[in-house]
DNA sequence: CGTCCACAGGAATGACGGGCGG
DNA sequence: CCGCCCGTCATTCCTGTGGACG
């Protein structure tokens, strides 16, 4: 009874102090807003790529570059919602697919996922990569229509599986009858031509589109324009929203960063029972976001990765080799009764560490001595302990102390 | 100025569990 | 149920290499 009465002032706490939000999901970044602030000029550009599909004619490829959180999704999302409407109005066939190649993962499920869209559904998995082609194909030239194809996030499937998938798709046309596909291929890396065959990319890259960074100001405004739809009147400090442009400006000018800053900051102000967000939620919110971000990275990873992890913390120096590692993980592996993996494969697990940001990994040369990889933790000590001392494989090895140290010592 | 360390990291291949069509 | 293919993880084999040492 109590308890009830409890939960009950928490909730009517909640629903009566709740002045902060007036729409979550305004924040959240696969909202596309009505208006993209400082970004007329790409909306204006793509429409115009775009256009000739109105009057039933393929439209030029397009390979859109720009770092994450500069609008090239929601611009691309947008434009293409606007042709959507106006295709509709005007009878023309056309048809949309908007792929990710980072969540896809893969050929096979690129083609899987293209296949839906023209209305033809295949098994996740079980047929091979041509079978599924020839299928989207046919169904494709069935459905007589333009069929505009987006490859969001492109260069995550190019850098580990080549481009062939793209190659297939480039010549499709020429195999086609009575449909035609156009291609947007959205790439977070400029380099990624470096890694495609020469003609892929110029039949890609019929036209480009560049997007820039935001720079603090224009943060400020895309943050002002979603607050007025997500926060009720006068929620939102001055300082709060400076703080919050300028910590995404410095971080090469991430639009979803700062949106993300700006609503755990709304949740943080929400959870104290405060009237105002103010900077020091804001400040929360960074540490807040990051802590959650490696927390869940640690818990996430393989054991092998685990061990790799644990081996460098074992060390407990400033840096570490390669060679240092396999050694103590060599010792870890045998303190548990588990097979152990390559050199050449904890050198990869080392390599995508990194890539976490949960280490630091840098190749040098120490001349007559070798060539190796000096590692670094890039997290704090406490945090590891933290999450392994509740692992159950890794607390009891979470204060091992390693045997073989100094093997040869320079 | 060549040598040679201690690895880096690419390529090819294999093992394996999941899942299909027939 | 069989044969085949998928994606993932891992191994094997390999060539490449910056620079202190001699």
């Amino acid at each position: 009874m109590v308890d009830q009465k409890i939960l009950d002032d928490v909730f009517e706490n909640f629903v009566n102090s709740a002045q902060i939000f007036k729409d979550r999901e305004v924040l959240r970044h696969d909202y596309i807003p009505e208006k993209l602030p400082h970004r007329e000029e790409q909306i204006r550009l793509l429409g115009t790529i775009v256009a000739p599909v109105l009057k039933v004619s393929r439209c030029s490829n397009i390979f859109i570059y720009g770092n994450t959180g500069t609008g090239k999704t929601a611009v691309t999302k947008y434009v293409l919602s606007h042709l959507e409407t106006k295709a509709k109005m005007y009878n023309v066939p056309v048809k949309f697919s908007y792929v990710n190649c980072r969540m896809t993962g893969s050929e096979y499920r690129v083609f899987a996922g293209l296949s839906q869209s023209v209305g033809i559904s295949v098994p996740f998995t079980g047929l091979s990569v041509d079978e599924v082609f020839d299928r989207f194909r046919a169904g494709l030239d069935a459905a007589k229509t333009i069929f505009i194809v987006v490859l969001d996030e492109i260069d995550a499937l190019i850098k580990n599986r080549g481009d062939k998938l793209l190659y297939e798709l480039t010549r499709i046309n020429e195999t086609l009858n009575k449909s035609k596909v156009s291609i947007i291929g959205i790439s977070n890396d400029l380099r990624l031509k470096e890694f495609l065959d020469p003609r892929v990319f110029s039949s890609l890259s019929e036209e480009e589109l560049v997007f820039r960074p935001y720079d603090a100001s224009e943060l400020r405004n895309i943050l002002l324009e979603r607050s007025k739809l997500s926060f009720y009147e006068g929620v939102l400090s001055e300082a709060a929203l400076n703080v919050c442009s300028a910590l995404a400006a410095a971080e090469h000018g991430d639009a979803r960063r700062a949106l993300d800053l700006l609503r755990v900051a709304g949740e943080v102000a929400e959870r104290q029972g405060a009237r105002m967000i103010l900077e020091e939620h804001v400040r929360e919110a960074e540490k807040h976001i990051e802590h959650n971000r490696v927390v869940e990275a640690l818990r996430n990873l393989t054991l092998h990765s685990k061990l790799v992890l644990l081996s460098v913390y074992s060390l407990n120096k400033s840096s570490v080799t390669t060679g240092e590692i396999y050694d103590i993980y060599n010792e870890l592996c045998g303190e548990l009764g588990i097979g152990l993996l390559t050199q050449r494969r904890l050198g990869t697990l080392i390599n995508e560490l990194d890539a976490m940001g949960i280490l630091n990994a840098k190749v040098v040369s120490m001349g007559r001595y070798g060539r190796t990889k000096k590692i670094r933790l890039e997290i704090s000590r406490t945090l590891i302990k933290d999450v392994f001392e509740s692992d159950s494989r890794m607390g009891r090895l979470i204060n091992y102390k390693p045997k073989s140290f100094q093997k040869h010592m320079h």
